[in-house]
DNA sequence: TTCCAGGCGTATC
DNA sequence: GATACGCATGGA
């Protein structure tokens, strides 16, 4: 990781990320396009712009306590991907996927939120899941703490137009809030311990899961399973995924989901 | 109009 | 344990 530190701002010269990459390709559902080259997106309680000029990435009036406290974590700036990326080049389809968007890092995001916004994700677009989560942060002015949610009903949810989603993001609200499920404690568990913990929460199955176990916890080898993986599945890997992946296919989902759902678009 | 969207709970076998 | 079906909402 190498940065400079310019007036107020942190360029970051090394590694290389693509913001529109990185912060559009589904992941994540706050980030904003507010200008040309510039995003602006919360981690909990801290907000960023962060611009994209001549392949370097600017954090925009960013103190270097934030930068490598909250941002740097946040951008999974200490991972080689270049190693990562090298092992997946042995893969056909991979190194497709790969060269396609090479710019794309995990976001090591918030669980709460990751949590909330997975479960409103299933059965849904991409589109539409930004307008849920939109309404919501405008309604409270900010990302409701599960203690919040813990306080409304579907009916008192109704603004969102999140249709049968509803209960169950106040089902986790209320599990969470109550200390029957533990986020912080999930982190620290083994894989498969933590994905059973989640998956006491009604709406939360083992995609939505494995989502919060990779997006939220960093657990890279978390394998989420959506229409668009299944059908990856079935085109290019019918007899089960590479050797080059084990390990990491959290990372490699994230370059696969990208390709193949923009194939789909084109 | 019909189909589908980063799935899951439930009923049924 | 596997398979089928309904589910709120909105865009194509």
């Amino acid at each position: 990781m190498k940065y400079e530190i310019c007036n107020n701002d942190i360029v970051l010269t090394e590694p290389y990320i693509n913001l529109e990459q990185t912060l559009d390709c589904g992941q994540a559902f706050r980030w904003i396009k507010i200008s040309d080259d510039t995003y602006s997106g919360c981690f909990v309680d801290k907000y960023l712009e962060i611009s994209e000029r001549d392949g370097r990435v600017i954090f925009v009036n960013t103190t270097e306590d934030d930068f490598l406290d909250v941002w740097a974590s946040y951008f999974d700036l200490k991972r080689d991907y270049a190693d990562i990326k090298a092992g997946y080049s042995q893969d056909p389809t991979l190194a497709k996927a790969c060269e396609y968007s090479p710019g794309i890092r995990l976001l090591k995001q918030d669980e709460w939120e990751c949590l909330v916004s997975y479960i409103f994700s299933q059965h849904n677009n991409i589109p539409r899941i930004k307008g849920i989560i939109s309404r919501l942060c405008d309604h409270y002015g900010h990302f409701p703490t599960a203690r919040e949610l813990s306080r409304e009903t579907p009916e008192t949810l109704s603004f969102l137009r999140s249709g049968f989603r509803a209960k169950y993001v106040i089902d986790a609200a209320n599990k969470v809030a109550n200390g029957e499920v533990d986020l912080e404690f999930c982190k620290a568990l083994p894989y498969e311990e933590a994905k059973a913990e989640l998956m006491k929460i009604k709406g939360v199955g083992p995609k939505v899961a494995d989502c919060v176990l990779l997006y939220g916890f960093a657990k890279v080898e978390a394998w989420p399973v959506d229409v668009w993986i299944k059908r990856v599945m079935q085109t290019y890997y019918p007899d089960g995924l590479p050797e080059c992946v084990i390990g990491t296919q959290g990372i490699a989902q994230l370059y696969l989901f990208n390709y193949v759902r923009n194939l789909h678009e084109e």
